[in-house]
DNA sequence: CTAACTGCAAACGTTTTGCAACTTT
DNA sequence: AAAGTTGCAAAACGTTTGCAGTTAG
């Protein structure tokens, strides 16, 4: 089952990965595909476990490593929402999040309509890096 | 406003866990002391480190059965901005945070000039639990 | 040749758990 | 005795690191 947003081809992962400066291999393709081959938020683990469903093989390692290397490089985001496990967000638009900590599910609410006001001025020496909206959920009874 | 607040004594700590229905023990005091008895957002591990410091004893599992405790009374609220450690902030009136991460520091925001507007209804099924807005810092230059 | 990358396994730091001992009633 | 609490040590969990081997330029 091939949609084009669903599972971009290859040629737009390379594309990806070049307009940061990552140099493609096998193994960052195949971290690439699970990140942005669905539309879900996926931890370290899951990322590992699901490079590694369909009979290919990355280490953990690496898995990491790349990760932090897509990071750095602002191809993903990291969420930190749970001490449990960071979530690698392909979405790099200004956005927020609904967490569920019961279901651990991450929803994205998109950034145009959010605003944040309020915020006093910056402590001294510092910038300002990002700010994370995240709504916590809980079920209703 | 009181000023006993950067110490307080144990009867106030004492009303205090009295008032959430939890049961005083030598170690519950020890650790709302930690808590409590000054004005930093500290980790699991730094409150253990700290009850333990003046010659008293606390065990770790203590600790952390303890401060889960304390968060699921709403004495103390947790902050996660960090996936290598979670933060008990003793202050739970509504407020945000600033995280500087180098520094590995949080500080509060308070809560009541802040507005998040704009943001879309709750997913069915859930009901609001809270929101976070973690302004992250990073060094200049 | 050199630099970059990968994989394994061990190490790490935080948190959780199993269970026996101790208190409190 | 029953319920609740504590402490120790071990385990579990996600993540990081050391290092040897491989690949790419």
């Amino acid at each position: 089952m091939e949609r084009a947003s669903s599972a971009p081809c290859d040629e737009q992962l390379l594309a990806r990965l070049a307009g940061r400066g990552i140099t493609p291999t096998p193994q960052r393709l195949e971290v690439a595909r699970a990140l942005f081959g669905r539309c879900e938020h996926l931890s370290a683990e899951e990322v590992h476990a699901s490079v590694n469903a369909d009979g290919r093989h990355v280490s953990r390692a690496t898995v990491y490593n790349t990760l932090g290397l897509f990071v750095s490089r602002g191809l993903v985001r990291e969420v930190i929402v749970d001490p449990a496990r960071v979530f690698y967000d392909p979405n790099t638009d200004p956005h927020h999040h609904f967490f569920d900590a019961d279901a651990g599910r991450l929803i994205d609410i998109d950034g145009d309509n959010v605003a944040v006001t309020g915020l006093p001025p910056l402590p001294e020496g510092t910038e300002l890096d990002g700010i994370d909206v995240i709504v916590r959920l809980r079920h209703s009874r």
